[in-house]
DNA sequence: CAGAAAAACTTGTTTAAACAACTTGCGAAA
DNA sequence: TTTCGCAAGTTGTTTAAACAAGTTTTTCTG
């Protein structure tokens, strides 16, 4: 449910791209037209632009116009610069997601897991592991760190359905700003426990640190995913600065 | 040489950041005074500020503040939402890059290729190998493809100092926008030949469509790096759109 | 003193206008 | 006919203003 006026028109437009309305490498409507179309200001049609930008559905060329640059085939399982559970991410790809707790624990951050996570040493920490399936396939397996004070009880219940749905909608926590960082790692034993790796020796590891709108960090994941079903898109663009 | 007003204020608070002028966690002057200091209007701030959230520095949080996030350990050597040449990577890290080429070939593209890179079948082609150190090591190996009409008479000079060089200011044609995937697969014996992988299997793998300013998609790249020297770093905001 | 209401301050959205920079095409001049 | 220059159309940058929405501080009331 989008509350904007650029964040609708960035839908419309976005959907039309997606569908077709506009072909590839085809031109969209100049600013001016959009405006009479969707009656407001050029800013509120600049913006829905900038973000179609963004995420790599168009490209602008000052003085030609804005060009359609969609291929349908680079759907993905992944959004890009966009926070979203693997539930939220599996649901938007129209896919059955499972997940499983298969630890869950108490602990105090000692020196060691401040450094690797974050968090200050002494911290009261919630530590879980848990697999991911997507159709039954076991394709991930997370290790989360919560900070127990701003996660209160957490139970093997909520774990296995929705963490960010208990933190959004229970906890009324707003979830801001994720650092992620991409590697290449090699397995350990608990992963080649859980997740069918086949030949690969290594796995494809996503490191997250999660802020709240006080800016602390409330989470630390790593998400180990089984290489042959992992993919990652993202678009840049040529900036001088 | 950054050109534009907002770009410029963009540059001088990342700046304060990255000397701590500002210190982790600390919430930057408002709006108000900023706009004072700079002598410019509310937007212009604004848009720098956009700039320094989309890259990680600072998060915004409505009727309280600007909260500085950086955090000095994260700096890595792969920019983030940016086209960037290897060389200009290296250099930007102070590090010593060397590109060596070990084929270079054209070629027509027949059903395979085109299926693979998104060139159109036919397509006159320039096809090379390349592989890049830093600091003496091989750390990358390259298979570019450049359609030989938009990137004409390349020649191995060329692709040993810098093809990026050679198309923007030689060629005076202008980069745009690129899309990456990132994935993780098996090595191939080119791969074990060229990098050194010790146990590793797997590489971690950046393919990417590059496209200028018609709108003309001239290079097909895949670039295979050796896992333990690679990370990409992203920044990700929770949008309900 | 405690709590509620109001004020002040913050960022978020939208409109309007002007000028700059770049591209294209038309028409006039050579 | 060819070429140059200008006009028209496009996106890029910047300013100004108003209101909305969220947070914090102050003030007032009980």
């Amino acid at each position: 449910m989008p509350k904007s006026r650029y964040s609708d028109i960035y839908q419309d437009l976005k959907n039309k791209i997606e569908t077709g309305e506009y072909e590839f490498q085809e031109l969209l409507p100049s600013e001016h037209q959009l405006i009479e179309h969707y009656d407001c200001s050029r800013n509120t049609i600049r913006r829905a632009i900038g973000n179609l930008v963004t995420d790599g559905y168009v490209q602008t060329m000052q003085g030609k116009g804005v060009r359609n640059i969609y291929q349908p085939t680079q759907q993905n399982s992944f959004a890009i610069g966009n926070i979203e559970s693997f539930r939220e991410s599996a649901l938007r790809n129209g896919k059955k997601p499972k997940t499983r707790v298969i630890y869950l624990t108490e602990l105090v951050a000692d020196k060691n897991i401040a450094r690797r996570t974050g968090f200050e040493p002494g911290s009261n920490l919630y530590y879980l592991q848990r697999v991911h399936y997507l159709d039954n396939k076991a394709l991930i397996l997370n290790h989360n760190y919560f900070l127990k004070d701003l996660v209160p009880n957490l139970t093997k219940e909520i774990a296995e359905s929705s963490i960010y749905d208990y933190i959004e909608n229970t906890l009324n926590m707003s979830i801001i700003t994720s650092k992620r960082v991409f590697t290449v790692e090699k397995m350990t034993e608990i992963d080649e426990k859980y997740l069918e790796l086949g030949d690969y020796n290594c796995l494809a590891v996503v490191t997250s640190q999660t802020y709240n709108s006080d800016g602390i960090m409330f989470e630390y994941t790593q998400s180990r995913h089984r290489p042959d079903y992992f993919s990652f898109q993202d678009n840049a663009t040529r900036r001088v600065r």
